[in-house]
Formats: structure tokens, sequence, C-alpha cells
DNA sequence: TTATAAATGAAAATAATTATCAATTAGCAA
DNA sequence: TTGCTAATTGATAATTATTTTCATTTATAA
């Protein structure tokens, strides 16, 4: 289950920052949909409704959003820095290529594999990104 | 094993392109080097022998050298457009977040998990992306 | 050797991101 | 409730990254 606005507002201030109108107008635009979004896509609609929100404001919150875990970005197809709202648990994305259209899957576990590599190349390993891409069954039809 | 400079070069004039003095330098620059490079980083490596090479001609060379599957375009850690030299068989990352050092691994497959999500959502999943990063065994003792 | 399509470099155009700074404001303390 | 203060914002400029354009050059097939 993905993260609530308000359960995002609340961290953000229990974190110290200020839960501005500008911020819960970026949070709304993320939580409200389905897809990743670039920091573009998510000036427009927060333009929409608020109009003199700019774009410098979107970065800034993202940037916050992203160290808190509350976002993701997401890295495989197409564009490379944009952003959908995270959940509380480990998991991973399957994207849809035409659509953008994010889905997140959890219980697959890497830990063996992380382990058998740590082992082999002495890494120490801190982190990994599992992206799967693809057509969704609406797209696929079309 | 990753592509060799030979190997490269035969691929892309089995394809129709020529060639040329700059892309064998960009090629090489990418061949003797185990990191994953940005265009700005391959620039640089190039520009040293070969002043009169233009960033365009990088950028270009490695949409080709992309589009062939020459080169891998890496995600994780850092940049988000970093290439390294690719290899024949299906591959993985491990990538050092300090260094940008590049190790291949294979043998893992991700196609039950796959066929799983398949199942479960409907999606034709055409590629994924698998990519650890940590700090290799050098960076790990600075 | 030559013809030709492909490739290049230079420069400009566009897009994406970050820095600067004066003005505004959220949220705490009184 | 009000006022204070550090955090936040928007506007603008500055960087950085990437793409387009076009006249010139060149790799290669004939």
């Amino acid at each position: 289950m993905r993260f609530t606005e308000r359960k995002i507002a609340t961290t953000l201030r229990q974190h110290g920052y200020k839960l501005t109108p500008q911020r819960r107008a970026v949070i709304q635009a993320i939580v409200s949909s389905q897809d990743h979004l670039t920091p573009a896509a998510i000036y427009q609609k927060v333009h929409q409704y608020h109009p003199n929100i700019g774009l410098v404001t979107i970065y800034r919150t993202l940037d916050i959003l992203t160290e808190l875990n509350l976002t993701c970005e997401l890295h495989a197809g197409g564009s490379c820095r944009s952003y959908t709202i995270s959940c509380p648990e480990h998991h991973h994305h399957l994207i849809c290529s035409n659509c953008g259209r994010v889905i997140d899957f959890t219980g697959y576990y890497l830990s063996e594999l992380e382990q058998r590599l740590s082992r082999e190349t002495g890494f120490d390993i801190k982190d990994h990104v599992l992206e799967f891409t693809g057509l969704c069954q609406d797209c696929q039809k079309k």
C-alpha cells in the first residue's frame, strides 16, 4: 500500500520540514497519479490549480521527498528522472513504457544474490534497482 | 567477456555504419575503461588524443553503439546516462558508487519472476534493469 | 579513382537543473 | 492571538546537458 497524502505530510513535519501549500500541491499531484511523473509533468499538473508555484519548488520538494524515501525515483523506460509515491515495504516496480503506469510488487528478495555477489567480488553492497518494463493490458490492446 | 574493440568495429560495419577515426576513438575510450562513463567523461578522454573531435560526435556514436547493444546504459548510482561496454551474454551490473567501476555478472535469471508478474498483472514484459550499487574493495579501504 | 551517401564540426537552439537573493510565510513561543 | 525567526518561496540568472541545423569533409563501394 502506498503512502497517503496524510502520512507524507506527517513525515515531512516530523523531520522539521514545514508543510507549505506548495508542498501540499506537489504531494497531491504525485499521490493522485498512478504514473511516474517527471518534474516537468508534476509542474504541469500543479500549475493548473496553482499557477504561481514555480518549477524550482517542484525540484526542491522532490529532493526532500526522495531523501525521506516518500517517493521513489524510477529509471527504466524512457525518462531518467521520474517519480512515484513510495510504500513502506521493500518493493520493486513494473512500468508500462507506453502510458507510464507503475505497479509495485513485493515479496521478491535479492538478498541471496546480494550475498553471493559480496562474497565473490568483495563489494559492500548498499542498494539495488530492479525494474521491469513492458506494456500494461490496456496499452497492449491499442 | 566484454566485446572487444575489433568486434565492435565489425558489428558497426555489418550494420552499414562507417568506421571513422572519430568512432574508433570513442570506442577505444570506452573499451579501455572499467568504469561507466558519462558522455562528458568520454569526451574528455577522447579529447586528450584527438582535440578536434566534438562532443556531438560522442553523443551520436553512443546512440549507435547503444542501438546495436554494444554498450549498456547504466542507471543506478549517480549519473543517469553513463555507458560501459556490453557483453554478448545476458548480464547485470554491480557498480561502485565511489569510483564508478562496473562489474558484470551473469548466471542470474529473472524469467520465473517475470512470468509470475506477467500472469498476475497481464503486462507484456519486454525488459528489465537489475543493478547493484555499493563500494568496491579498494574504495572501502579509503 | 571517383561518386555519393554518410558523417563530421561548429554554432545555435532547446531542455534540464541548480544557484542566488530579496521577499514571504509556517509554526513556535509568549 | 500575535509577533518572531528560520525556513521557504518565486523570479531571475547561471549552468549543464542534449539536440538540431547545415555547410564541409570523408569512408567506402563501384
